[in-house]
RNA sequence: GUGGACGUAGUUCAACGGUAGAGCCCCGGCUUGUGGUGCCGGUUGUUGUGGGUUCGAAUCCCAUCGUCCACCCCA
């Protein structure tokens, strides 16, 4: 088993029963989509490198060191994709649906990021994202809200709790970054060396630094929702009080700050606490000023993602599915091969039926209670000449002599 | 990328410088047409990999790969 081909580091094999917990998601997500009038979208995962650099940010980690990139063999810059939503800024502006009203998208798929792995963070990981394109308006923004917690909650996910705050617009920014400056310009001495860093290349990180030391000396920090223009302040209002005519749980956490350069307005997380340092297994914004940026006409949208192997981490194992029926074959060839069309007539009736392939009784029975079979179909001689079947109820031990066809009636009629 | 813990049959673990073991799983049997709990028997390892120290290494040292934890950052 030493000298074998292994998967690349931080990726992952989804195998039977990993996977029915993420189906399990996926489909929790999909009606809750269904429900918000969300319709999806499958985009490459391929796209070019130039894209993430102009959309997520050239100074962001993701970009600067966390990307798969390479040159393909026509010279081509292209990139795994780290995340979603500028492929589907993209997409939207590609399929010239700038003027088709309200676009609302979701999507599930792998992402990439070149990370050292942890519990909870992989280098290639999946996403269940939504966007909305061209919708400015704070009721917009407390649906979406409203969906990812919808979505959290439908999981029956518990000790959750959604944070919200606004990083303000480039009306206001400005000021508030250059009123931050100065205050941390006065505390830079005292500060960890990362926050020090962090100074001039993102201040708003200070904000959330881990350091006891730093968030003490920090207390009094100016934060960005007390330095908000008109327009943005009443938008966070009107985002606020939607949730609470929606009756969705929130908190203003005023240091929530966002990795990537485009979003503005509305930042919000779902946070639990039970996945140590990975505790956030939603997240999102408004990006009123992305579109533009790649070339668009200006177009509000507000998007989240949330990581499906986060989710599937905080819900209960799940078994793969067994199947209904075991066929189970005992006598000459002519048996056997019976068996094998008794085995189709049921896949054909839509029953998942596995064949033990003959041989020992008692050996193919051991099959199929590994296999967790409600019920199985025995074929012998004596059932051959007969023109019936026992059928065995694998839970309660009965067991009957009839047609096929009475069969499947049985196993359909439970 | 930085720091730390760990790596032994398919799997969960034991052996802590002196011949690599157990439970579970798997396979077969317990009078050859009936499973789950029982009993009997059986297969399984270049101790992650590569070097080094030693008479002797799973055990000590170095490197490497991987997993996990924290940081960084993020879903």
């Amino acid at each position: 088993m030493a000298k074998q081909l292994r998967s690349v580091r931080g990726m992952h094999d989804g195998l039977p029963n990993e996977v029915s917990r993420w189906q399990h998601v996926e489909a929790t997500a999909r009606e809750m989509f269904r429900r918000y009038a969300f319709n999806e979208v499958r985009l490459p995962v391929l796209e070019p490198t130039a894209l993430f650099v102009r959309s997520v940010g050239e100074a962001t980690d993701i970009v600067s060191k966390e990307m798969y990139h390479f040159v393909d063999q026509g010279d081509e810059h292209v990139c795994l994709r780290p995340e979603g939503t500028a492929g589907a800024v993209r997409a939207y502006l590609q399929a010239g649906l700038t003027r088709s009203g309200g676009q609302r998208w979701f999507y599930i798929g792998p992402m990439f990021r070149r990370e050292r792995p942890q519990k909870g963070r992989l280098r290639q990981f999946q996403q269940i994202g939504a966007e909305c394109f061209g919708r400015a308006d704070c009721q917009t923004d407390a649906e979406v809200l409203a969906m990812s917690w919808q979505l959290v909650q439908a999981l029956g996910l518990q000790q959750l709790r959604l944070e919200i705050n606004s990083l303000g617009c480039p009306a206001c920014r400005p000021a508030y970054r250059q009123h931050l400056l100065n205050y941390l310009a006065q505390r830079r001495h005292t500060l960890c060396d990362t926050c020090i860093t962090r100074i001039d290349s993102n201040p708003m990180r200070v904000l959330d630094c881990k350091e006891a030391d730093c968030q003490q000396q920090l207390q009094d920090a100016p934060e960005m929702v007390n330095h908000l223009c008109q327009a943005c302040d009443e938008h966070f209002n009107g985002v606020q009080q939607g949730l609470q005519t929606l009756d969705i749980p929130f908190v203003v956490n005023p240091r929530i700050v966002r990795g990537l350069d485009y979003y503005n307005r509305t930042a919000f997380e779902i946070i639990t606490d039970q996945l140590g340092a990975q505790g956030t297994v939603l997240a999102g914004g408004r990006y009123d000023g992305l579109v533009e940026s790649l070339g668009g006409p200006a177009t509000p949208a507000i998007g989240f993602a949330a990581g499906l192997e986060r989710l599937a981490l905080l819900l209960p194992e799940m078994q793969a599915k067994s199947p209904d029926v075991c066929v189970i074959a005992s006598g000459d060839a002519a048996v056997l091969q019976a068996s094998m069309r008794h085995a189709d007539a049921l896949r054909q009736q839509g029953i998942a039926t596995i064949h033990a392939g003959g041989g020992g009784m008692k050996r193919q029975f051991k099959i199929a209670n590994r296999e967790a079979v409600a019920y199985c179909l025995i074929l012998g001689t004596d059932e051959l000449t007969a023109e019936q079947v026992q059928l065995k109820d694998m839970n309660t031990g009965e067991q009957w002599a009839l047609p096929l066809s009475e069969a499947i009636k049985r196993i359909h009629g439970n």
